[in-house]
DNA sequence: CCAGACGTTGTT
DNA sequence: GTCTGG
DNA sequence: CCAGACGTTGTT
DNA sequence: GTCTGG
């Protein structure tokens, strides 16, 4: 799954990579949790045509119709093998579809002496992106909130080790496919795919980085 | 018809 | 909003 | 995802 | 055990 990443690339890394004339200024990110605001990149909302855009929304999806905000802290991660059905997830399956840039992720691996967290990221160590779903939501005061979700599959041969599902991370060739409104939804489930794993590595990291209160640079740090 | 659910994870 | 269960 | 709280009363 | 906060 994923439960918790990090952002560290500069604005500027982020808007050369994705194509975004602008990405909002926002210090290094190492420990980031649900709840927490999230950079997504998208299709200009309602002027699609007018490119890609770069904006800080909550990560956990709160579908349009939910009547209070308790629906977004279970909804951090949807299924890719059930997404475009879900109620929850297919409207903005459909419509709302989103890239999350990353530096890489988390998986706790469970041992006997407590749980591992190791950090996971392109070989490269190039900025990623996890497919993932946006939404708008309005609070009965009509208060507006835009959250957003990360679609997992099943783990590779890299991240099974430690963790049995991981996001679905999408490469720069598939970017204009996910985010496109005319993509067949066919060929939208094809895309969420556990990435190769000779693309990626994985080390351990300090346990301290387990607690969402701890967001230094330690967090992503070999030990 | 109305009422109620709508999710993932890990753990058992 | 839309589907399922009663 | 993990960590941490989980309660009421009365008093300050 | 289950919910909330980060």
């Amino acid at each position: 799954m994923c439960g918790r990443f990090a952002l560290k690339a500069p604005p500027a890394d982020i808007a050369s990579h994705f194509g975004v004339d602008a990405v909002p200024e926002a210090a290094p990110r190492y420990n980031i949790a649900p709840t927490q605001p999230i950079l997504i990149v998208r299709h200009r909302w309602q002027q699609p045509e007018a490119g890609l855009e770069a904006v800080h929304v909550k990560w956990g999806l709160l579908p349009s119709w939910a009547k209070d905000e308790s629906m977004a802290a279970k909804l951090a991660n949807a299924r890719g093998e059930t997404v475009a059905e879900k109620p929850a997830f297919r409207s903005a399956f459909r419509r709302m579809r989103c890239l999350i840039p990353a530096d890489g992720f988390y998986e706790w691996e469970a041992t006997p002496s407590g749980k591992q967290p190791w950090f996971i990221r392109l070989k490269s160590q190039e900025l990623l992106a996890f497919a993932g779903l946006w939404e708008h939501w309005q609070a009965p005061d009509g208060t507006p909130l835009e959250t957003a979700t990360i679609i997992t599959t099943d783990a590779n041969e890299l991240v099974r080790p430690v963790h049995d599902r991981m996001p679905v991370i999408l490469q720069p060739a598939d970017y204009a496919a996910w985010l496109g409104a005319q993509t067949k939804a066919e060929d939208l489930k094809a895309l969420l795919k556990p990435l190769p794993e000779d693309l990626m590595e994985r080390y351990r990291v300090s346990r301290r980085m387990s607690n969402a209160r701890n967001e230094g640079e330690e967090c992503m740090a070999p030990v």
